[in-house]
DNA sequence: GATGAATGAGCTTTCATTCAT
DNA sequence: AATGAATGAAAGCTCATTCAT
């Protein structure tokens, strides 16, 4: 409902119609609309979650990022969810605390994965982990925010090349890999 | 008013209350709310639009990006009116017009800028131009998307530090660099 | 509609409809249903004051008890309505405040004029006059309470009776009576 | 729950949180909420019973109108529970019709025993004792109605003095009590 | 140019009530 | 005996919009 319409034009009756019941049902298992939509974003969280343990095994930044990218043709709906309650977040504190608990945990995971691919050698190391994961955090926000908009623009191509420009940027220079080759 | 209390909590009402006029005046100069709205959008837009002309004699790729992070701190609010405009574009088609429009134009000029800056040696020439403009213009739009959320984390210097890392993200890599001196 | 179908019986749609308007046009002139009741307490309290000021020249305890007791064939609807108000008063504090002071200023007024009856031998003075003034308040109060339930109790007669049964109450006793005129 | 939160603003739901039980517990024993509030009503008007009864054997008028007034003391949530059962009673007949019998009961013995009194000369009999009783009915539905609102009025110093006074009121006049003696 | 009255639809929420379990 | 899911109506209130003035 949310994806389809935007936060602000749903309203409990959309969604007690769509889910089949009656409003008072709604309200029956979420006291208001804040704990329902406060209970949407942790189910989407973990959502999320789940599919990043299921690569947690062989953990490759660049199939994290690819497995993100990809949630665009997996479930077109996750990206407008998302950007509709995190830019509504900010005006129901509940809801605020939840996001920014979930997203300083994803970014700290982030973090220790380029740590990691630092220790190896296979991300450049001239910018601080905890700044890249950032870096990488905020690029991931901003294609979530753009392609609701411009859908259109996220061709499977275009994907594809952000990932390797993605991938790119956060890769050691060729001269500083040859170093670490040596 | 979208800035403090949410694009959802905004009605024509508070609008017009806060602006010291009667709502009647407001529909008088606004057909309807979607207008009133994108009048906002536009306005917004020429002020970022005047604000990088400001430094358009000496183009500066540095400069630029300062410029959007410093927003921030210059108008507090331009992001989370932004971020709030942005996110409501896909429900109101002739709004989001203005948003395709507007954001081609910003990142053909980013484009633009940055192949110059690759023909002159100081930009990666490792990625295409319009990729990395795309990459810039994401960690933009992924920056402003969390400000609102999370201010406290957009201290000064990690703002600085922020700004570092994404100058060093797009700066040549050291033996590219070597090479092309040479 | 208060005093036909109760407080908690009236609805803001039930009093617009029965205005012939909707109850958008209610909620335009009275910010929320407090306000309306406020503003009809007032208006009840004025139209009471009115009446009590138009027998002020030639002011008489019997006249006054009367027109209160009249109240009832005057304008039927009077004291449901009052009961009602004064029963919710507790909590709408707002409300609660017109009442405390409208009922004070009544009670002044009669204390007054039961002192001024007592310094001129026609009311007791055996009981001060304050108390007094709270006894016949009382005495009202609970005739008004009474009336809504029990109406076919308040027959003609027995009102007659009652306002005299009321005056005998607080007219001298007969050798106090004596003692004045010596 | 009703008098803390007055008649409109109590729910099934929360007199059944308040009971420790669940909605269904209630609509279990009670059919509806008129029943609900009626078997209230009984049960008030039964203890109200039980404690005229306790000083049945010696019956004294002042006694009554005592109990009646600590009745505020007592238990302080009597008064305003049984005016807001009161004031709503008209609207729901089947309660209005307890309340009915349940006054007339009072009100006879109430009579009845001021008649005694008016034998025994400790009364006035310049009134009809059913008039007496009325009137001090009402008096006692009058503070009823009253201390909900304005509980600060009534002081123990003040009861004290409302009680002298009603007692004052309605004893015979010196004179005649003299003559009575003689 | 601007007001302010008024509309009517829609919102979130609360409620008494029903009923299968 | 008691629960708890679910209903459907209604509540107070907000809103964008219209329009005569």
């Amino acid at each position: 409902m949310i994806a389809q319409e935007g936060y602000a034009n749903t309203s409990l009756r959309k969604v007690a119609h769509r889910a089949g019941c009656t409003t008072g049902a709604v309200t029956y298992y979420f006291a208001n609309k804040e704990e329902l939509v406060t209970a949407l974003a942790e189910s989407r969280f973990d959502g999320f979650d789940a599919m990043l343990a299921a690569g947690r095994d062989q953990p490759d930044i660049r199939a994290i990022l690819e497995r993100w990218l990809l949630r665009t043709t997996d479930d077109p709906e996750f990206w407008p969810v998302m950007s509709q309650l995190l830019v509504h977040a900010r005006y129901e504190p509940a809801f605020a605390a939840v996001i920014e608990r979930r997203y300083a945990r994803h970014r700290s995971a982030l973090a220790s994965l380029l740590s990691a691919g630092q220790a190896q050698g296979t991300i450049r190391d001239d910018i601080p982990a905890d700044l890249l994961a950032d870096q990488i955090g905020a690029i991931g926000d901003g294609w979530m925010m753009m392609f609701p908009i411009e859908p259109k623009r996220f061709t499977p191509g275009r994907v594809q090349a952000l990932l390797d420009a993605a991938i790119t940027l956060i890769a050691p220079p060729p001269g500083a890999r040859r170093a670490a080759d040596s």
